[in-house]
DNA sequence: ATGGTAGCGCTGCTA
């Protein structure tokens, strides 16, 4: 049975329901994980979602940052969340579907501006963070699972406006890139968006901060989908809904789509 | 070269 996931930076839940809502509404997923909730679960306006049929949620939140949280219109039971590097923080949770797929929805830290770790404590901790991801899926093979979410790297040279102008900025820095390699492949895990779109510029992420975003273009690949080598052949239809970054009172983030055939 | 915008929750922190 084919079912549509999509991943999606949401900063702030109950602030955007509006286009949550219209994301439901009109691309209809059948699972939509969340990153930056920014809310106590009991506060995540479920009733909105549910009136579209999404009556199935499992979530990690709290107050003002960070928060994880997948809809879905299919059963799903919760398996767990994981906090490493042992923040305290929001920003992971796993969930089961019925025909058994496991899904990691992920909100990896940002990392602070400096990318040093001797002087700004954020990127120590964005590192550590993908080396304890890293060093659990390497002790614990996942299988039949789809690892997504703002991984708030973009790896490759064509998944940033200027590979070379974003070295030094937090991001697309070699050892970040090394660092979330390491964790993919720790995993086993495949890379779904760039197996089904190999070639070309592909953004998630455009700064609020550009004047005009979409003619400046500046983007950034930061929102990805992963898939365990048993099932990333059944992947399809990958695609970023661009058009969500200016719908209105955007999310900085526009959502990512993949396809399994299950 | 710098500053630019946004959300939370209440003053500055985080992105």
């Amino acid at each position: 049975m084919p079912f549509t996931l999509a991943t999606w930076n949401i900063n702030s839940v109950r602030l955007r329901a509006p286009i949550v809502c219209k994301l439901l509404s009109e691309e209809a997923p059948d699972v939509l994980c969340l990153q930056e909730c920014k809310s106590p679960v009991d506060k995540i306006p479920v009733e909105d979602f549910a009136a579209l049929g999404y009556t199935h949620m499992i979530a990690r939140g709290q107050k003002g940052y960070n928060g994880v949280a997948i809809l879905s219109r299919l059963p799903i039971e919760e398996v767990g969340s994981e906090d490493f590097a042992s923040l305290g923080h929001a920003r992971h949770i796993a969930g089961r579907l019925e025909n058994g797929t496991v899904i990691h929805n992920f909100y990896v830290p940002a990392g602070g501006d400096v990318p040093d770790r001797e002087v700004n404590e954020k990127f120590g901790q964005k590192l550590d963070y993908l080396t304890e991801m890293r060093d659990w899926f390497h002790s614990d093979k996942p299988q039949k699972s789809i690892l997504v979410g703002d991984l708030n790297i973009a790896p490759r040279e064509d998944d940033v406006w200027s590979h070379k102008q974003l070295l030094k900025v937090v991001s697309h820095t070699p050892i970040e890139v090394e660092h979330l390699a390491e964790t993919r492949d720790a995993g086993g895990w495949v890379d779904v968006t760039r197996a089904d779109i190999p070639d070309g510029q592909l953004y998630s992420w455009w700064s609020y901060r550009a004047r005009d975003w979409d003619a400046a273009d500046k983007g950034r690949r930061l929102d990805h989908i992963w898939a365990t080598p048993d099932i990333s052949n059944a992947a399809h239809s990958s695609r970023i809904l661009r058009a969500a970054r200016g719908w209105d009172k955007p999310s900085d983030h526009a959502p990512v789509f993949a396809t399994f055939d299950l």
